[in-house]
This record gives structure tokens, C-alpha cells and sequence, in this order.
DNA sequence: ATTATAATGATAATTCATTATCATTAATAG
DNA sequence: CTATTAATGATAATGAATTATCATTATAAT
């Protein structure tokens, strides 16, 4: 059976607590501060889990690692160029149907936004 | 000095004929079509100066290697699902900056589209 | 408390794209 | 045509992320 560990609940809280999509060496840095003792690996394999487990969903950005957070249907994500974390962007422009070439149909899209977030805007 | 040769004019044509972003591997497929000796390597180290000098722009997309077509500024592109070409869209939605929270400045955005090229369209 | 075994952590192994090496080939100046 | 050396191609090496291995630890059922 499936057992509950600490360095599991700290994964967890590491996701929960960002709230904005992780890297595995983020996941790993932050629940390190729960739980120090914490490998690569056990996150390796938790976030996988969980993406099997469909908890979580991948972020893929252009060139990128991947990044991982708890899943919450389409949205979009803002990738600042200053500090590197991304946030989610919980509004979606909608429909680009119209900008394809003719007979080409889009099921699909995702968007990336690039720029200062507002920390880092604050700051310097 | 820098010599002009086959290879290097069969990759170029590749590209050019092709007028969609291509990876590595689909450019070595093309332009082996004009020369069937041409080596991987001499595509990497082509597109590497291709790009250096800035004739080439990288196109990175969603957990993809790199693409390579050439620089023709700011558009984006649209990935058939079924085939995995990728193509240009010569157009753009434009201004993403009110959909960001407060604080947050935009300078740059990606977009991509995803669905079925009209070749695959017509097809199945 | 004891036991069975799931989970962990250190690290070796793997994967895969890209780069480096080097003997050979071929472009071009003279 | 000849000589020089840039370019090529085969493939070994590299780099970086992820996965596998395995001895050890610790959960949880009894």
C-alpha cells in the first residue's frame, strides 16, 4: 500500500505553497526547508507520481525545463526575465482561429509572456 | 577564408525551400536529397554559424529541440499534431499587456497554435 | 514491539542532443 | 596544376536532465 512520508508532504507543501509552476531543482530547494535530508530523486519520482496521478500538470516553456504545479484546467504563464520564476496568468485571450492560414484548424494554443514581474519591477 | 560548398548550399536550399521552421534532423533529410553524403555534423556546425551571423533565428517551441528557419522578425508559429511540422503564422494577436496582474510589465510574448496543417486536413 | 516491505537517498547509469576530434577530402589562391 | 588549409564525415566525447540500482530507513499492519 501506498505510505505517507514527510518528504512527500513537503513536495506537497513546496507545490502548494508556491503556487506558481516549479522546476524539480525548485521543488527540491523548497521542500529541502521542510525536510533538508530530501534527494533529486524522491522528487524525481514523487512528480511523477503525481503526473500519472494527474494531481499534477507539466508546464513546458520554450526552452525550458519542465515545471510542474497542481492541476487547474488552461491558463497561461508569465515568465520573468529577471528573477526566472513563472507565474500563472488566469485569463486566456481566447480565439485564434481566425489568424491561421485557410485550411489549417487549431484545436489548440498556448501563450507565454515575457517581462518584469512585479517584485522584480518593484526592486531595481 | 571561407569556402562555398556543397553541403552548405544544400542546407541553405533546405531551409529555404522548406520556408517552415526545420530541427536539426530535418534539415540533414532535406538537403541530403541534393547531397546523400552530407553528416550531421556539418548541419550543426552550418546552422550554429548560420545563426551566429544572425541569418537564422532559433525557433524553440514547448518541450521541443530547436528549429531553425530564416530571421524574419517577430511572428509565430502553428504545430501540426499530426504531422509535427511546424509552420509560420504571419500574424500576431498583439497587445497581451491587460491580462497580466498589477505590477507586472510585459516586453515579449510566444505564441503557439496547435491543431492540423491543411495538408493533414484534407488527408484523413 | 515486531515484521514486511514501501520509500528514501546516494550515486551510477541512461538518454539524447550537441560538440569535439581527427584523418581525409576538396575549394581556391597563385 | 600544385599547395595550402578550410571543410567534411564518422564517431567519440560531452553535458545535462532524468531514471535505475540497491543498501538502508521508516511506515503501518499485526
Amino acid at each position: 500500500m501506498e505510505r505517507s512520508t514527510k518528504q512527500r508532504s513537503a513536495i506537497r507543501e513546496a507545490l502548494e505553497t508556491a503556487d506558481r509552476p516549479l522546476l524539480a531543482t525548485e521543488v527540491l530547494a523548497l521542500a529541502q526547508r521542510i525536510v533538508p535530508s530530501l534527494g533529486i530523486a524522491t522528487v524525481y519520482r514523487t512528480l511523477k507520481a503525481l503526473v500519472d496521478q494527474e494531481s499534477l500538470q507539466v508546464v513546458e516553456l520554450p526552452g525550458e525545463n519542465p515545471r510542474f504545479e497542481f492541476a487547474h484546467g488552461h491558463h497561461h504563464h508569465f515568465s520573468c526575465k529577471n528573477c526566472g520564476r513563472v507565474f500563472d496568468i488566469h485569463a486566456c485571450p481566447g480565439d485564434f482561429t481566425k489568424i491561421v492560414p485557410p485550411g489549417f484548424e487549431v484545436s489548440d494554443h498556448e501563450l507565454t509572456l515575457y517581462g518584469r514581474c512585479a517584485e522584480c519591477e518593484v526592486q531595481t
